[in-house]
DNA sequence: GAGGAGATCGTCT
DNA sequence: GACGATCTCCTCT
């Protein structure tokens, strides 16, 4: 059974206190929440990919610190948001303690509340009665990594470094009890370097899977 | 349904 | 000045 958003619980900085591999397994199957001033979006994650910060050199991280980086470096529980072809944002949380650096990718969600707002936002067009929103038209709220950002509004200006561990914060991450069945490891998606570390975290199953 | 190319700009060299 | 943790549109089958 899972319990309503209201009563779900937020996850606490210890829960990201942790190899980024294990946080990325974990984080499938809870809710990634948004607040805004015309209700709560929210979605389950389906999808994620790990980027292990030292060794690994697909990872922002690898090449050191910098400006735009930063929060890769700082304490867990923190919403890193980079800007990538011009085009889109992508979200990812912050990892192992501070001085660390490391983090996760979200890479898909499937909608759960607020759905119409969230299509709003991607310029989908969702047909009005329920029972003839096919799946391919859901698809296009938040499967992938652009297009979910897009879906909650996320950007760099607005939510880089963000606390995602906070009760007042406007995006946060919740368990609502849900179970996941059977996750499924990959190679991880779109990048050259380090490309066969199965790092890429999805479950098994879902549809809403990028 | 699959495959290819263009869009578009912040960040780092 | 080059490139990238992507998406959409267009064409062809």
């Amino acid at each position: 059974m899972t319990k309503s958003i209201s009563r779900a619980s937020l996850l606490k900085p210890e829960f990201y206190n942790r190899d980024p591999r294990r946080v990325a397994r974990s984080l499938l199957g809870k809710l990634l929440i948004r607040q805004t001033p015309r209700g709560i979006l929210a979605g389950r994650i389906v999808e994620t990919e790990a980027y292990l910060g030292n060794d690994d050199a697909a990872a922002h991280s690898a090449a050191g610190k910098t400006a735009r980086n930063s929060v890769l470096f700082g304490p867990p529980g923190h919403a890193y948001v980079y800007f990538i072809y011009g085009n889109h944002y992508c979200l990812n949380v912050s990892c192992l303690p501070d001085g660390v650096p490391g983090g996760v990718l979200f890479r898909a969600l499937e909608p759960i509340t607020g759905i119409e707002q969230m299509a709003e936002a991607r310029g989908v067009d969702l047909p009005e009665k329920p029972e003839l929103r096919k799946l391919s038209i859901l698809k296009k709220i938040s499967s992938g990594p652009g297009r979910m950002s897009e879906a909650l509004g996320v950007t760099r200006a607005r939510d880089n470094d963000k606390s995602l561990v906070s009760a007042r914060s406007d995006l946060r991450i919740v368990d609502d009890g849900y179970r996941v069945r059977r996750v499924v490891v990959s190679p991880r998606i779109g990048i050259v370097k380090a490309a066969d570390h199965p790092l890429r975290y999805f479950i098994a199953g879902n549809p809403f899977v990028s």
